[in-house]
DNA sequence: TGATTTTCCTATAAGATTTGTAGGTTTTAA
DNA sequence: TTAAAACCTACAAATCTTATAGGAAAATCA
């Protein structure tokens, strides 16, 4: 199951998904409009996605450092994407908010960890396990933050 | 992630289902050997695949009212498979020790949850989980405890 | 019958993780 | 100079996982 840290950060990341989509398109004819010069505040998302405001800020700085999401301070300041939509996947996310996909350490891409318990070499279950983390990866490396905001009211 | 608990059940299980398959061979040419006339205790799983007796204990019973152990009580006696290895998909494993196997609540099948915070007919996360759920449900509903002993040492 | 071995049952303790809050500091813009 | 924002870290509260305790009930066998 998501945590609810990454059930917030994909809200949060809907909001950002439209500003950033709606100021590409407003850019045409022009120079590329710059997502860092129209960020989102803490405060904005809360407003659309009600939520604890303090935790929406753990969350983002998480999605910061993980090098999802840009910032700029003050007044004026928010949070904005780094890549365009299409250029994160949801895998992404999920890896800095919840760790592992894989359903044992010992199958994890991103988080492995020897299985004292068993010769992987010869374990059934890791075998097993191993198909199901693909399965999984096989959607969330292939689904992106584009496809979070395909509906108008989420 | 699963739990432990059900890394300790699939264990317990593997050794089950080797003595299920070692009883059926043996019954060639005779009648049908029946499972619940050779258990395998808890000691004797434990013997095998080092564990906690007592968290193991409750494991088994939980598999038990699961549907997917019989058992013998007294001197001799112990757990057998009810029905035979093929036909306990994981999934059902799964879901009795750790509960939904999809990523959100509003997308399971059968620990459903109505989703307070979205529409769900043009949620774009509750769509994307559904996904996940499905490529998850393809391996773990098709694959069954037959396939977790296809090794000979895990 | 009595001793032993096993499953069965429920409460609860211990530990870990998740979720959320508090209280500030720093940066930027107006 | 004020206000609004991100940034940072510690910790509190709640929940879930993991494991233990202490028996009761049933079956076997001498």
């Amino acid at each position: 199951m998501l945590s609810k840290k990454a059930q917030y950060a994909f809200r949060a990341l809907s909001t950002l998904v439209r500003t950033d989509l709606e100021n590409r398109n407003a850019s045409v004819g022009g120079a590329a409009a710059n997502p860092a010069e129209s960020p989102t505040s803490i405060t904005e998302m809360v407003k659309i996605h009600p939520m604890s405001t303090k935790f929406l800020e753990t969350i983002l700085l998480d999605l910061k450092r993980g090098g999802i999401l840009g910032s700029k301070k003050g007044k004026g300041g928010g949070y904005y994407l780094l890549k365009h939509p299409e250029d994160t996947p949801l895998a992404q996310v999920i890896r800095i908010l919840d760790g592992p996909i894989a359903p044992l350490p010992c199958v994890s891409l991103h988080f492995y960890e020897r299985c004292h318990d068993c010769n992987e070499a010869v374990c059934g279950l890791n075998r097993l396990m191993a198909e199901v983390r693909d399965a999984n990866l096989a959607v969330l490396e292939q689904r992106s933050l584009a496809d979070l905001a395909a509906s108008k009211d989420d």
